[in-house]
DNA sequence: CGCCTCATTGACCTAGTTCAATTTGGGTGG
DNA sequence: CCACCCAAATTGAACTAGGTCAATGAGGCG
């Protein structure tokens, strides 16, 4: 059940039986979530956080005007609100970009956990800090690549780390976005998102059609993109 | 000498004099910086995480073009690469923007302040996910907002930032950054900075002149940057 | 005094937006 | 199985926020 996970973590991290059955200890009951619903909602005291088993979503907020910012996409084996634990409540919400199935880790259960296994303290503390360091390849993103180089690097990014849970099928993969979706990560319209799309089709890099990412070429795409991907430290880990 | 990272802690956690003792204890010395000088270099491997006493320093990264772009601001209090506890090698550097005084924690007493004290090592964790917070906040504006609104945006989080640590005189406050710097923020390039600037100025929101910040009308300056503090996580947690 | 970085301004340009119309395709009820 | 519906995708045309280029001014300091 928490299978993803496992992968994610064994890959960085040494993880021993013991560490792995209390980590699975942790978890209580699954929930099913659709397309659209709110899974964690902002301002609201968190006693539990989420780990995604299956499906997609994204962390975003509203502006005054009503637009969407998207800002992290979650998929399989990742916590969508391991943070809580240390924050209590969420200043964003995180919805199910399609029909999710998720699974619950009560704080205090978290607590325990850490008591007994500081190390494990010390690799959940890693995870939350791999998505920091995501929020801040976004920045970048947002803040110096044009459009064209927006999309590919989110491409790649998705594609190494679908990789991780081994979700990919070759180099393509499954994105249950809308086009509108991939504008609300990319601050871009659904407009210009559908005409880029278009140019790395017609560039040979890369295709989104129903709702499946088909990469062509992926050195010239993380080239376009400015892709690297330390930013999401897959490398084996000292502890 | 840590008095503003206890000022920031002590403010939103309840925290022992024992608690506050012992986390004194695990600095080690103190080192200066020019601005400009590398605090913490991109891809080396950390022993030790940074504390800034006193100055500001910037968390930044290049893109191939050789643009710079700045993903967050420390001010005094901040840590600057707790973050590197966990994760170990940093896929960004930190650079002095100003004159900067530093303590320094090594990793291997950070390890034993958890182990003794894991309400502590909450209390840090809670601390890097307030960066998280400003990365995604920093996302929103960099997505969503308009020039004008990004700067104004920025103005107030220094401001409650610097507030919390007692460093504004009223509603002003020194920031020690280039316009230049300015831009590298908020993705925007110098000339433009420089008229958002005049806009602030001529609509009687906030002056910036010689390193200086100075608020004229806050709650019409919140209005115009779609700002809302609770980002920040000011207030006192149930821990 | 002279130099160098930073700030400021004007003129022009372009990436991405806005608006508005069509087309497409998947899902559903009969 | 087909007709219908509706959200999502696609395209064109006009517009604008912000960028680019280039020149000038102004403050700090050796």
């Amino acid at each position: 059940m928490i299978d993803r996970l496992l992968l994610k973590i064994s890959d960085r991290h040494r993880l021993s039986d013991e560490e792995a059955e209390a980590l699975r200890a942790t978890m209580r009951e699954t929930r099913r979530f659709d397309r659209d619903e709110v899974i964690v909602e902002e301002g609201v005291k968190r006693t539990f956080s989420c780990l995604l088993l299956e499906g997609m979503s994204a962390r975003s907020k509203y502006t005054e005007g009503g637009d969407r910012q998207i800002m992290e996409l979650n998929v399989s084996g990742d916590f969508v609100d391991l943070h809580s634990f240390p924050l209590e409540r969420l200043e964003h919400s995180v919805t199910a970009l399609s029909p999710c199935e998720i699974a619950l880790l009560p704080h205090a259960e978290i607590e325990r956990l850490i008591d007994r296994h500081p190390r494990l303290g010390r690799i959940l503390w890693f995870s939350t800090m791999v998505d920091a360091s995501i929020h801040r390849e976004w920045i970048v993103s947002l803040g110096q690549r044009p459009a064209i180089a927006r999309m590919a690097h989110l491409f790649c990014e998705i594609y190494y780390r679908l990789r991780v849970v081994e979700l990919n099928d070759g180099l393509s993969y499954e994105l249950p976005l809308t086009q509108r979706d991939l504008g609300e990560c990319l601050g871009l319209t659904t407009v210009h998102v559908n005409r880029m799309l278009r140019e790395l089709r017609s560039e040979e890099l890369a295709t989104f059609r129903s709702r499946t990412v088909t990469i062509e070429d992926l050195p010239a795409l993380e080239r376009v993109g400015g892709f690297d991907p330390e930013y999401l430290y897959l490398q084996p880990r000292d502890y």
